[in-house]
DNA sequence: TTTATAAGTGTTATTTTTACATTTCCAAAT
DNA sequence: ATTTGGAAATGTAAAAATAACACTTATAAA
């Protein structure tokens, strides 16, 4: 709905007021997309989840996952939507990361971006979505050249992944359920990007208690076998409300 | 430009995936705002920037200053812009925030705000541009009610503040070009919401080594007179470059 | 029974952060 | 010329957080 003011002088500046006159129905509307940077986490290594585009413009090229916000959504729910598109899933981790404009960003046609990134659990996801999607998940390291702005994208999320690891236990939603010490630890190494030592990360996360300690083993990779743990969702929660920080 | 593809045989679930076909033109189109959340230091306050609404909808209310992004200009020149209007400056500090989009945030039309925060340095307004937009500074303990969604976007900006301390010197954004130690400290407790240990936070700040001490003294506060300081834009770059963080 | 291998475990040194009180300088008043 | 008032300037010691570091244990497989 525009409303069309009556009754109002104008001065001269106003044209370039718009907050100051409702007069919308001048202004220029523009294309909002929204593009989705998958993490998932593969044993040591972090991923991101992309898809082939089979069209032109940029065909064969690989791009993130993305879609248009419609007329009754919330960029969330954009996001949210397009994730589920892909994975099946809702309820997914997810952040809004930046708006990307650059004009000529996208060839076909004038597009603003808001980016999003989300966590999964990367045992979880559909494989039949991916296939549909020809998606694929890559390590961060080999990832092909993505299109448009893309690349960007990906370097601005991996930064906030990081950032993210002093305010909140992300970790955790990119494991599964149930995960030993070692490969929490392979997980924030892959995010921090640098090595650990093994007895303080150890000591940190004991610290923090946030973690069940089961009394299953994990004996895949070693004969001794290591203890699954458990994110203790309510403990944490309890300790936000209490004004605490997550660092590691 | 719509780009309309030919011969293209459209699988089912083709409608959801428009980064898989450019059929731009069945998506929805929004009107794109950039609000501002502009903050000032004044003397002990944080003050924030606010014009006064004298129309309807929202009529007689306070608002951020705002504008619409134009179809050939990138968000970050659209903030550039609306900042110049409102104090006549070009290069002024800005980062971008946060989409808003919920749907009904602006009665009259469907718009997702994209917010950014900017800051300035009170002393060097431009006071006729400030009365011709009815603006008046507020401090944040005092700001009125805003229109919209507006309030959030002033928290979300407060927040992005207070953890931009860790990252950036931007304090030096937001006093004179000369400055004391006294008003630098205030400022710091102004955006963090905590009173600092003087000694301490003295030589946290020499410990930087990103000041120049001046010879000249501010004599309007003491007898004794504080001594002057500016900020070594080139030292702190070439810290930053060696992969330095600014903490308090 | 032996062996191979990852899991599990604490202490000390170093660095960073916090807490804290006295002296100095100068303009204004006398 | 001397005194006075008040903010500016200054350093050290205790406490806390972080970083460095190596041996023992449990178990399956040989």
């Amino acid at each position: 709905m525009i409303i069309f003011k009556k009754n109002v002088i104008l001065p001269v500046f106003c044209e370039n007021l718009p907050h100051m006159l409702n007069n919308y129905s001048k202004e220029d509307k523009v294309l909002l997309a929204v593009d989705c940077i998958i993490f998932g986490f593969d044993k040591e290594e972090l991923k991101i989840l992309l898809i082939k585009r089979d069209f032109e413009p940029e065909k064969g090229k690989w791009s993130l996952m993305g879609g248009f916000l419609k007329r009754n959504e919330t960029l969330d729910d954009s996001a949210n939507r397009i994730l589920h598109h892909l994975t099946g899933f809702h309820n997914i981790y997810m952040e809004q990361l930046y708006g990307f404009s650059k004009v000529d960003r996208d060839p076909a046609e004038r597009t603003v971006s808001v980016a999003y990134y989300a966590l999964i659990n990367i045992e979880e996801h559909n494989q039949e979505l991916i296939e549909q999607y020809s998606a694929r998940w890559f390590s961060i390291s080999e990832a092909p050249k993505l299109i448009f702005d893309h690349d960007q994208m990906v370097n601005h999320a991996i930064r906030r992944l990081r950032y993210r690891t002093s305010n909140k236990p992300i970790g955790f939603e990119l494991l599964p359920e149930k995960f030993t010490m070692r490969q929490l630890q392979k997980l924030y190494e892959a995010i921090l990007d640098e090595e650990l030592d093994k007895r303080n990360f150890i000591n940190k996360i004991n610290g923090l208690d946030i973690l069940i300690k089961l009394t299953e083993k994990d004996m895949s990779s070693s004969r001794k076998g290591s203890f699954l743990y458990q994110f203790d969702k309510e403990k944490y929660d309890k300790k936000v409300e209490d004004g605490f920080t997550f660092k590691i």
